[in-house]
DNA sequence: CCGCGAGTTTGATCAAGAGCAATGTTCAGA
DNA sequence: TCTGAACATTGCTCTTGATCAAACTCGCGG
């Protein structure tokens, strides 16, 4: 494994108080990875052994019923902890997750969380708040899901997509990385082919243009309207 | 107010390593108070300004669409931390909590999170237990949304309901607060109606005995069995 | 450049459960 | 004891979106 720079670090809200050496110290003491797309970095009930930070790419987080139907609950993007079990002192990971492009993550052992925690500025809170805006999305996911219908469901799974990730193009706000029909079905409880059938709507509609496994959202405004209409 | 006594947080995870005069000084600075069946602790959006614990009764933690849908997010037993928006940084709370049987609450400024943190052993450890098991459940319950039909979800709401607060009675396993059709639906995402004809069912079937508001498990196991059934 | 497979599209059918409506029941308070 | 409100039940209809089925297309590896 190649020397880490600091740099890496500095700009993000877990160690953004942190001095350089404390920096370096954190660094010295992680695992760096990289993950092809599909790659799972843990599994749902695997043993807690470590927890993570993406620096690059984008993961998805699944739970597997015992049926075998599977749901996306959240998308994490670079910056992000992940896999802090530990904090919640449990000893397995509560879900999956899988590289959705190709990533890179650090990870530590869970024996230094408690160290962390203690010694390092700042991290307590930012892992708190980690929790806690995990937690409230996941309620507004949940919300959705009880309240809303599929076509709303589609759309706001769509934008907070492109929320999270989008980047500009010549067309307009492209998901940042790749998307099947199936995932998005994974994440709003309906099928592929209801979702096909959506994106082909919305395509005629002039307000997403997408291929094999990208999306553009061409007209977000509309896209929006369409997700919080009250009828 | 009356003066607190010690032995009601003595035995609580949050406060059970701390001695007798480190209790006394977390309990002076407490406000009690009682709730009335169907009032609000605090509502979703208003100013954060406390964080609490609950000593007696239960508490729905509900959200509410913008198109005025509500759903009953989780249930808070006695003994359990909540509005612990604080924690999270938030400056308000993130979610509606209304009295589901007539209750008591502790409830602490939130200025004196961070002392809390710092000073009580535990008490960390503890908060950061309780938001993971809290996202843990809410996963959970998306999974099952996003899953399940109908009548598995109802069968889990109910049971997770009994086993969070059931007692024994002569009949079977009842439900220790009032729970109304209404009341599952907005858990299960479903309308009272389609409640309304699943408890019967499940009467006729004998495996529930159902009054107004009250519920008894007569066959838990069957219920269980309906609940992850694999067809 | 071909062929194969993963991902997608679209049509047709059908069932689950929502919505609507009306009636029934329990309970708290006057 | 009566009355009204809150809660519950049940029948009927109709819509949404799941399911089944079949064909299509893109893009990659050989």
């Amino acid at each position: 494994m190649s020397k880490l720079d600091e740099s890496l670090l500095s700009d993000l809200p877990p160690f953004s108080r942190l001095g350089r050496s404390q920096i370096r110290e954190i660094l010295d003491q992680a695992s760096s990875r990289r993950y092809e797309e599909g790659a799972a970095i843990f599994r749902e009930g695997h043993e807690a052994d470590r927890f993570f930070l993406l620096l690059d790419g984008y993961l998805r987080v699944i739970r597997t019923t015992p049926g075998g139907d599977q749901i996306i609950v959240l998308h994490i993007s670079p910056g992000q902890l992940f896999g802090i079990a530990p904090a919640l002192e449990r000893d397995t990971y509560p879900a999956t997750s899988v590289a959705a492009a190709e990533s890179i993550a650090l990870s530590w052992p869970v024996r230094l969380w408690p160290e962390f925690i203690a010694k390092y500025e700042g991290f307590a809170t930012e892992s708190y708040k980690t929790l806690g805006s995990r937690l409230g999305q996941i309620q507004e996911t949940l919300t959705e899901l009880a309240t809303q219908a599929v076509e709303k469901r589609v759309a706001a799974a769509v934008l907070r997509m492109v929320n999270q990730s989008g980047r500009k193009t010549d067309k307009g706000l492209e998901i940042a990385f790749p998307v099947t029909r199936q995932n998005i079905s994974d994440m709003t409880g309906t099928t592929l082919h209801t979702v096909s059938r959506l994106l082909s709507a919305w395509e005629k509609a002039g307000m997403v243009r997408s291929t094999r496994k990208h999306i553009v959202v061409t007209d977000p405004h509309r896209l929006v309207v369409l997700s919080n209409a009250t009828d």
